[in-house]
RNA sequence: GGGGAGAUACCAAAGUGGCCAACUGGGGCAGACUGUAAAUCUGUUGUCUGAAGACUUCGUAGGUUCGAAUCCUGCUCUCCCCA
């Protein structure tokens, strides 16, 4: 029999947490974290991560295991997943991932492609490029370089520009070549049941799970952190408009409102990247006892 | 009781005779996404339609005009100042 991967995204807010616990108890096995925030043990009520008392019901994997000074990638996570899943599985023929970062989740069922490191000095050059010249600066470079990869890009998005130039130049090989889009095979099979909730519940869940934040003392935390504001671990809902409120910049108020409005988006694009993976069946939250059953029902089948 | 200001789409706020279905911002909705992705970026937002287009909008009722969100009059409401 081979081994299952349960994997279960949802958006942020619709109780993937306490869900993945439950049935990770009832299965007996344990969960791999896929929340590229909930990673650093510096960030703990703004990312809302698992307490104490969760972490001692079920072993969990991948939850503050970084600090936010560390780097770490959606490659790295890949790697280190599937380099800790055989010992999981060992133990247990099943597995829960759970998390809404998205593409983390792709990477461990189908695998990044291949694109070796990049040189840090290529990175910031580039970078001060942006930043003295603007967009057309890296749109033109990128039109030089790797002609294949300006027909299709994101053209406003200087992510995706930075990120080809300081491909294409640290390897010598155009950033398009390396893309190959190819689902690897891995040696255990995935089980996809998303967890969510009607739009209007989420949003009022969201509004209190921050107001929440804010009574276990996220000023506080994010104060502790401002002087780590640069990081890209900061760079994140909840930590940067608690900055600004620190500032000075804008009222407490603001700055809640403003978590809560960046929360809804970000449950809006998590959203938008799901449904179009077909493999994931959806269960709304207060179908729990169906999903899990349907989960069983699945797993006996193999 | 007297004087003044204002009512514009979900909200805020421009527009002061035709180029206005109406700038802009927010919010909403939708989309993209191959390496720090809770990031980064795009579209859309009166109704009907695939579209061309049609239809109804700028407090309300009238009026002026070829033509009004824009001008005039009555009414309703809001705000400010003086009593």
């Amino acid at each position: 029999m081979k081994n299952r991967l349960i994997v279960l995204p949802g958006p942020t807010g619709a109780g993937k947490t306490e869900f993945a616990i439950e049935l990770a108890s009832r299965l007996g096995c344990s969960i791999i974290s896929c929340d590229s925030r909930q990673f650093y043990r510096e960030m703990k009520i703004g990312t809302a991560a698992p307490d104490e008392q969760q972490l001692a019901r079920v072993r969990h994997h991948f939850v503050s295991f970084l600090s936010i000074t560390d780097y770490y990638s959606i490659s790295l996570f890949e790697r280190d997943v599937l380099a800790l899943l055989p010992s999981l599985f060992a133990e247990n023929p099943v597995a829960v991932m759970t998390g809404g970062s998205m593409l983390y989740m792709d990477a461990v069922c189908r695998g990044m492609d291949d694109i070796p490191d990049t040189d840090p000095d290529v990175r910031s050059k580039y970078a001060g490029i942006y930043e003295r010249e603007g967009i057309a600066a890296l749109r033109m470079a990128v039109k030089m370089v790797d002609p294949e990869y300006y027909a299709r890009a994101d053209l406003h998005n200087p992510r995706r520009l930075l990120r080809a130039l300081e491909i294409t130049e640290s390897t010598g090989r155009p950033y398009s070549s390396f893309l190959t889009a190819t689902v690897r095979e891995r040696d255990f099979s995935i089980l996809k049941a998303g967890l969510t909730r009607e739009r209007s519940e989420l949003h009022s869940i969201i509004d209190s799970r921050v107001n929440r934040m804010m009574e276990q003392g996220l000023e506080q935390e994010a104060a502790s952190l401002i002087g780590y504001r640069h990081l890209n671990a900061l760079r994140t809902v909840g930590y940067r408009e608690m900055f600004s409120y620190l500032d000075g910049t804008i009222t407490r108020e603001e700055a809640v409102s403003l978590i809560k409005r960046n929360t809804r988006r970000y449950a809006r694009r998590q959203m938008t990247w799901w449904n179009r993976d077909r493999e994931i069946t959806w269960f709304d939250a207060s179908q729990k006892e169906l999903m899990f059953s349907w989960i069983e029902n699945r797993l006996k089948e193999q």
